[in-house]
DNA sequence: CACCATACGGAATCATGCTTCCGGTTGTCA
DNA sequence: TGACAACCGGAAGCATGATTCCGTATGGTG
């Protein structure tokens, strides 16, 4: 019910709170770079503190993957709001698209829980951001940029493909390349209306569930 | 320079080869299920023998994964050859992204594999594949099916991802549309000529590397 | 500046999965 | 049918990584 931080009364010791700064950059820094599964002891190093100290201050990785994905997301979640201010609703939708690759391509640990199979982490930003693409995305629909017959969980899921397959093995290069075909597919064509039906949110996450 | 299997004077016990059988299919069905993250004594218990008889058949768990892939290789090179023989170039290629889009998605160890970093494992069959794929597109492009900016590396790129990202959570009419759009966004267009430069296949692979 | 709650480092502990090993079983051939 | 090498099952052994614990150090406060 009540607010996860709480201030007792003696709020937190100043180098605590610095720690808990640094480890959280050094993880954002090393997911980044290989994934999150990079070890606990590692970001401990790299932030130049002891492995006690991360997990005093994020007591599963867990809680440090979601913290450094919400950082992530809120950047995103800022740009999009953004987007969604720009007028011309379809250039709006491309530039963020190429910008929400790029970011995700650098990030891996977001480009994997954005697509995450049942989310092991409910960060709560992700909704909002997801919701924020969804009307960037009707915006453009409504203004004949891109095809009416998909949704936003559509766009989610293309987008995170492709970010989770070039930031494995390819360089920035091959992801605007890929972007590019992506919404060139995206244009409004008569030629082949596309099978099924759109997806939204909810849909993308429910399908399948972990043994 | 031999073959791998040589056969000494007692060929092999009739029950062993059975059971190596047995072990290669429950993992292939396994793998298929879950991803190749699934553990060893799983596949002993689906095949109804000990860990042990896993563990001969198959020194290492990439052993065992290297087994699976090929298999799912080997279909797959079939089916891109059969596809070579069509006349209608830009329809053979369809054709095909969607046979493999749709055996990949069912076999995840397989779409984990082909888009693999560094592959852990290299599988020999593999490189065939590559190559009949690369043949199938250039005779598409050759007759000006799809667009020409792009290389084969392109190609095994988006298919995997795509592939990757709705085996995790999306069902088969997800992937179905995803690769409509992808393909309509292969057409020939003059409108965006892509950046960057087509990749062949050498390139996907040798991009990134684990620490 | 003395006190002490808070925070620190990092060794020890625990969990998870792969691999090896060994006493017992079973095909195969004479 | 007997002998024996090839196999089998699954427990024990290892490796890898996360999490906990505890003796020591330190920022903050009277």
């Amino acid at each position: 019910m009540s607010a996860i931080e709480e201030q007792p009364a003696r709020p937190q010791r100043a180098d605590a709170r610095r720690n808990r700064e640094r480890v959280l950059a050094a993880a954002a820094e090393l997911f980044a770079e290989d994934g999150c599964k990079v070890q606990i002891e590692q970001v401990a190093q790299r932030a130049g503190v002891g492995v006690g100290t991360v997990c005093r201050n994020f007591p599963t990785k867990v809680d440090l993957v979601d913290a450094v994905v919400t950082q992530g997301c809120e950047l995103l979640l800022h740009e999009a709001r953004t987007a969604l201010g720009e007028p011309d609703a379809g250039a709006a939708l491309r530039r963020f698209f190429v910008r929400m690759a790029a970011f995700q391509a650098t990030h891996r640990a977001l480009a994997e829980e954005m697509s995450a199979p049942v989310p092991a982490s409910a960060v709560p930003v992700k909704q909002a951001l997801h919701e924020a693409v969804g009307q960037l995305m009707e915006r453009a629909q409504a203004a004949g940029a891109i095809r009416s017959d998909i949704g936003a969980g559509d766009v989610t899921m293309l987008l995170s493909a492709i970010s989770h397959a070039t930031s494995l093995s390819a360089g920035p290069e091959a992801r605007e390349r890929y972007i590019s075909i992506v919404l060139d597919g995206l244009r409004p064509h008569d030629a082949s209306p596309l099978p099924g039906r759109p997806l939204d949110f909810a849909e993308i996450q429910k399908s399948k569930r972990r043994s």
